[in-house]
DNA sequence: AGCACGCCGACT
DNA sequence: GTCGGCGTGCTC
């Protein structure tokens, strides 16, 4: 690979740019230069320069050594890329159908990283020197100095209390001296000892379990634990585990749940905080924890999925947290999904992984099942309070008067929480005030016109906002089609309509609306979070954001205004994002206080999922989905891809009919199902259609796509490819 | 004519 | 992913 040759030819090898083309490209090395695979450099690419790294095997004898460009720059202060992590970067590229080097620029996220950084700069008091004239503020300053310590020249300031202009005029006379400062590290070693805490027998089982599995190398827990049962504790004590043999670790969250609360919890039981990863973290941060994280120094990373690909010196563990959660699933650019990736490299590299949730994946329950993973229960909540009760309203029976919502009996139970000074919460996971706008008069439906959805009425703001596109539109006074005046009408609840009927019925309680669209953003969201984490409101009517983050600690009822929402989809994970969803939330009532209650008003009260959440029986809802799943041939039995095309074109069934007979004909081994199918509807976005495939396991549903992928339009132009595949199978 | 926009191929 | 080239259609 990298022949020294007697002729003095010149060297050339393989590097991977981080751009979407098909394989490693072919550079020449500097004479003088050392490379070797993994190293980082920087080379020209069409017009512009571009980072890449080294890349395994030969070289491309055959290209035209005239097209040949030469290697611009070498990161030698950064340690080459290692290679399990090279190998991971291969396996996620064959494994989503990514082009390589897409991979790689996940792995190169951070161009600070590469750059040493500017050293910092402090003052020392030059030993003996005096300045021409002493004055009160220089006095101050010589104070604090005397000891020989260094200082940074803001921080000498303010602590003596004087500006900076002091410190320059002492430089000046050389009674101060520049002196450079060591690096601020990234994050503290956290210390495996500092804050044991008291296990319960069943948290010491599962923690010696997890302590155990280091010995094995390769190996994935399921940690299935209902909320609050201490599931955290318990796997910090794999990571205590991790850092005492001289391992790396790293948890990945939900992006939503890198709460500062969590990072906390951390520093309770470590003695320090944790390095962070994720998007809000500043470049120059970034770089630091890269940085820190490849030479070692960095022993523990909380992250959100990217942190996946950071480059680990001696990666030992990987936690994956909340494992059931969408969010580790990316869409856009490389659709991969870091709870199987992570796996993955557990699996490359020969360390534990562990996951864990309260209401497992369905794919992660099969796995424990059937042997694949070490499955551990936490059925109990730690502090020793119940699981609420939990019953249905069957609507058909016990149901509100017409233009209602909310049922006699959940009222009642909310009167009676109030008065005991209770909590209480409602679900609806519906923004706005109401999902569907018509004219009694003529019957116009208002409709997005980019997207086709039903506009959903924003009372507050007064608009028609379409939650798909994001498209809005003021709420006319009159119909757009017949004129009429007075005749539009709401049709169907959101939580604006909600709470509109609760200030009604139950004027004295204080009301809260949380929904992600509420002006204020985010910083208002953690007030109006903390108001009723400190019980200043006494009914909360909010979104799937209530779901997760934050515990209620007042909070004793929870009510799911419309329980039947989302089981009706036509995505073939409804019953399973349903059942998640409304364990959790559900499972914010009566947490500490004890004897939390909860209502599901329903249509449906024979539902499968209903009745597992009524009977505090997960394992009859997972049952059921699986059985349900293996006859459907969906994953984890059956192998899913969605093929998303996207372009300028209006929504037409005919083009998107027309780009899938081109792309991909249906074959006999899979089920395609088209733009008739409720699969459309699922994500049907601006621009962007979705089919889905599925096909049974042993079908090699990737070279199929491969196929249709190099016949049709190229992958990255409008054609793109989800796979929702468990990899367990293929290690 | 001047340009904005979309499409398409090339990038070693 | 990003750039440059080229065609189309619209405006000053």
């Amino acid at each position: 690979m990298f022949p020294t040759s007697e002729n003095q030819r010149e060297t050339i090898v393989s590097v991977l740019v981080p751009v979407a083309v098909p394989m490693a490209y072919t550079y020449k090395v500097p004479a003088g230069l050392h490379v070797e695979p993994g190293t980082i450099v920087q080379v020209p690419l069409g017009p512009r320069q571009v980072l890449g790294a080294v890349w395994d095997g030969e070289p491309d004898a055959a290209i035209n050594p005239k097209k040949l460009k030469t290697i611009t720059r070498v990161f030698e202060q950064a340690r080459p890329l290692q290679p399990d992590l090279r190998r991971f970067v291969e396996w996620v590229a064959n494994w989503t159908l990514a082009p390589p080097g897409m991979v790689l620029r996940m792995v190169l996220r951070s161009e600070e990283a590469l750059e040493d950084e500017p050293p910092i700069t402090g003052v020392r008091w030059a030993e003996g020197r005096q300045p021409d004239r002493q004055t009160p503020a220089r006095k101050k300053v010589l104070a604090l100095v005397e000891d020989g310590m260094a200082w940074p020249k803001s921080g000498l300031a303010q602590a003596a209390g004087v500006s900076v202009s002091v410190i320059d005029g002492l430089l000046q006379q050389d009674v101060l001296q520049q002196v450079q400062l060591p690096a601020v590290p990234p994050a503290a070693k956290p210390d495996p000892n500092f804050a044991k805490v008291q296990l319960t027998l069943t948290q010491k089982e599962v923690s010696d379990g997890l302590r155990a599995a280091f010995d094995k190398g390769t190996s994935v827990s399921l940690i299935d634990g209902v909320t609050g049962s201490g599931k955290t504790e318990v796997y910090f004590e794999a990571i205590a585990e991790a850092l005492e043999r001289g391992k790396q670790a790293l948890i990945l969250l939900p992006e939503i749940a890198l709460t500062a609360q969590f990072l906390r919890r951390f520093e309770q039981r470590f003695g320090t905080l944790p390095a962070e990863w994720h998007s809000e973290i500043t470049p120059k941060k970034r770089g630091r924890v890269w940085r820190g994280v490849a030479s070692g120094d960095v022993r523990v990373v909380i992250g959100a999925r990217s942190a996946l690909f950071l480059p680990f010196d001696d990666l030992g563990l990987i936690i994956v947290d909340e494992e059931h959660d969408a969010a580790f699933k990316q869409d856009d650019r490389v659709p991969y999904s870091a709870r199987d990736m992570a796996v993955v490299r557990g699996h490359i590299s020969r360390f534990p992984v562990i996951l864990a949730s309260a209401t497992p994946s369905v794919e992660s329950r099969v796995n424990a099942e059937y042997g694949r993973y070490a499955r551990y229960l936490l059925p109990e909540r730690a502090s020793g309070a119940e699981m609420p009760q939990i019953r249905a309203i069957d609507m058909r029976r016990e149901g509100p008067e017409r233009g209602r919502w909310l049922a006699p009996g959940l009222l009642e139970a909310m009167k009676t929480a109030l008065a005991d000074g209770a909590q209480s919460l409602l679900f609806l996971n519906r923004r706005g005030y109401a999902p569907l706008t018509l004219c009694r008069t003529c019957g116009h439906r208002f409709q997005c016109r980019h997207c086709s959805a039903w506009l959903v009425e924003h009372r507050f703001q007064g608009r028609l906002v379409c939650h798909h596109c994001g498209h809005f539109e003021k709420m006319p006074e009159t119909c757009p089609t017949c004129s009429s005046t007075q005749s539009l009408v709401a049709c169907g609840p959101g939580v604006e309509r909600i709470a509109e009927e609760v200030q009604s019925l139950i004027p004295e309680a204080r009301t809260l609306i949380l929904s992600s669209d509420l002006p204020g953003g985010a910083e208002r969201m953690k007030r109006e979070m903390k108001l009723v984490e400190e019980g200043e409101a006494d009914i909360v009517i909010g979104t799937q954001l209530v779901a997760k983050g934050h515990n209620f600690p007042k909070m004793r009822l929870v009510g799911v205004v419309d329980a039947d929402l989302g089981l009706a989809h036509g995505d073939p994970r409804a019953s399973e994002k349903t059942f998640q969803l409304l364990a959790q939330v559900t499972g914010r009532a009566g947490r500490v206080t004890g004897g939390g209650l909860g209502f599901l008003q329903t249509y449906a009260p024979e539902h499968p999922v209903l009745k597992a959440l009524m009977d505090q029986d997960q394992d009859a809802f997972y049952k059921a989905e699986i059985e349900a799943r293996q006859v459907a041939g969906l994953p984890p039995f059956g192998r899913m891809a969605a093929l998303i095309i996207s372009g300028p074109d209006k929504p037409s069934a005919e083009g998107f009919a027309r780009a899938l007979a081109r792309v991909a004909p249906p074959d006999r081994a899979v089920t395609v199902l088209g733009p008739a199918e409720a699969a459309l509807a699922m994500v049907r976005g601006r621009h962007r259609y979705r089919l889905l495939l599925i096909a049974p396991r042993q079908f090699d549903l990737q070279a199929y796509l491969r196929h249709w992928l190099d016949v049709g339009p190229k992958p990255n132009r409008g054609l793109r490819v989800q796979l929702d595949i468990d990899p367990q199978h293929f290690l």
